[in-house]
DNA sequence: TTGTGTTTTATTGCCTCC
DNA sequence: GGAGGCAATAAAACACAA
C-alpha cells in the first residue's frame, strides 16, 4: 500500500453505511441501477427481510471482505451529482459521503470509475464521429472523382471537334493550341491515388491522408481542401450528444471535427470550386 | 446449474501540482 | 512530501445462454 495515502478497508463500512436508510421498495432494487420491479425480484437481494438490516450477526456472516454493490439510489445520486461536475472537490465528497452513507473514499473511488467510463464513452463517439466524417468525404470524393473523368471524355470529344473545325480553317495549326487549358495534354490530373488505398487503413489517424487525396479538416490542421473555399463543403458538424456526455469537463468533444457535407448541392460547388482552379 | 462474458467496486503504482 | 488524478488491473456481482 502506497505510503501517505488512507485507504479504507471495506470491511469497515459493512452494509448498515450502506442500506440502514432504504426501505423495502429500495431493497427490491438492487443490482444494476436501471431496471424492473419483476426484474429485480428474481434476483438475489441483499437482505430477504427487514430485521436483517438491524442484524448484527448478518453483517458478521455474510460481509467480511465482501463487495457490496451501491443502491440505485446511491448510484442515482452520484450520477446527479457527477453531472453537475465531473471532479470532486473535498467538501462536496464529504456532503456526499454523509448524504449517501458511504465513506468519503467509496465517493472518490465511484467518481474516479464514472470519469473513466465517461472517457471510454466519449472516445467511443469520437471514433464514430470521425468515421462518419471519412465515410462522407469518401463518397464526396468518388462523386467528384466520376464527375472528372465524365468532364474529361468530354474535353476529348470536344477537341475533337475543334480539330476537325481547325482543319477546315486554313493558316491555323495545332501548336497554337499550346496553352490551351482545355487540351487534354495540358489537363493536370486532379486524383491520382485509387480509392483503395483510402480504405486500406483501419486507423482514424494520418494514415488515412494521403498525397493527392481529399483530407479530414480537423481542428486547426491545415486542409487539402481550402476550407473556407471549397463551395461550403467543408464544414463544422454539430456534435453528438448524449446522457453520457453531460459530465465532462468542458463539455467538449476529445476531437474538433470537421465533416464534407452529403449533399448534391455542395458536391457540385464544389465541382465548380475544382473547375475554377483548373480552367479559370 | 454452470460456464462465460460484462459491469461495478476497489486497489495499486505512477505522475503532476502545489 | 502530501493530495489527488489516471491507467491498469483484480475480483465480486451480475446477466444470460446452453
Amino acid at each position: 500500500m502506497e505510503s501517505g495515502r488512507l485507504y479504507f478497508d471495506t470491511s469497515a463500512c459493512r452494509g448498515n453505511n450502506n442500506m440502514l436508510f432504504l426501505g423495502n421498495a429500495e431493497l427490491a432494487f438492487r443490482g444494476r441501477s436501471m431496471m424492473s420491479v419483476e426484474e429485480a425480484s428474481k434476483r438475489r437481494p441483499f437482505f430477504t427481510s427487514p430485521d436483517e438490516l438491524y442484524d448484527e450477526d448478518y453483517y458478521e456472516e455474510q460481509l467480511p471482505e465482501k463487495k457490496r454493490r451501491l443502491t440505485s439510489e446511491q448510484v442515482h445520486l452520484l450520477e446527479k451529482s457527477f453531472e453537475e461536475e465531473n471532479k470532486l472537490e473535498p467538501e462536496r465528497k464529504t456532503q456526499l459521503a454523509k448524504k449517501l452513507g458511504l465513506q468519503p473514499r467509496q465517493v472518490a473511488v465511484w467518481f474516479q470509475n464514472r470519469r473513466a467510463r465517461w472517457k471510454t464513452k466519449q472516445l467511443e463517439r469520437d471514433y464514430d464521429v470521425l468515421k462518419a466524417s471519412y465515410d462522407s468525404l469518401l463518397s464526396s470524393y468518388e462523386l467528384i472523382a466520376k464527375e472528372n473523368e465524365k468532364l474529361k471524355s468530354e474535353v476529348v470529344s470536344l477537341n475533337e471537334k475543334l480539330q476537325v473545325e481547325v482543319k477546315e480553317v486554313p493558316g491555323e495549326t495545332l501548336s497554337d493550341k499550346k496553352g490551351d487549358p482545355l487540351a487534354v495534354d495540358n489537363m493536370v490530373p486532379i486524383f491520382s491515388t485509387k480509392v483503395e488505398d483510402h480504405l486500406s487503413s483501419g486507423s482514424v489517424g494520418s494514415a488515412v491522408v494521403d498525397e493527392g487525396s481529399p483530407q479530414l479538416v480537423v481542428d486547426s490542421v491545415d486542409s487539402y481542401f481550402p476550407a473556407d473555399n471549397y463551395g461550403g463543403c467543408v464544414g463544422p458538424i454539430e456534435r453528438v450528444q448524449s446522457e453520457e456526455e453531460d459530465g465532462s469537463d468542458d463539455g467538449r468533444s476529445y476531437l474538433d471535427v470537421f465533416v464534407a457535407s452529403e449533399t448534391q448541392h455542395q458536391n457540385h460547388e464544389a465541382l465548380s470550386w475544382w473547375s475554377n482552379m483548373y480552367y479559370g
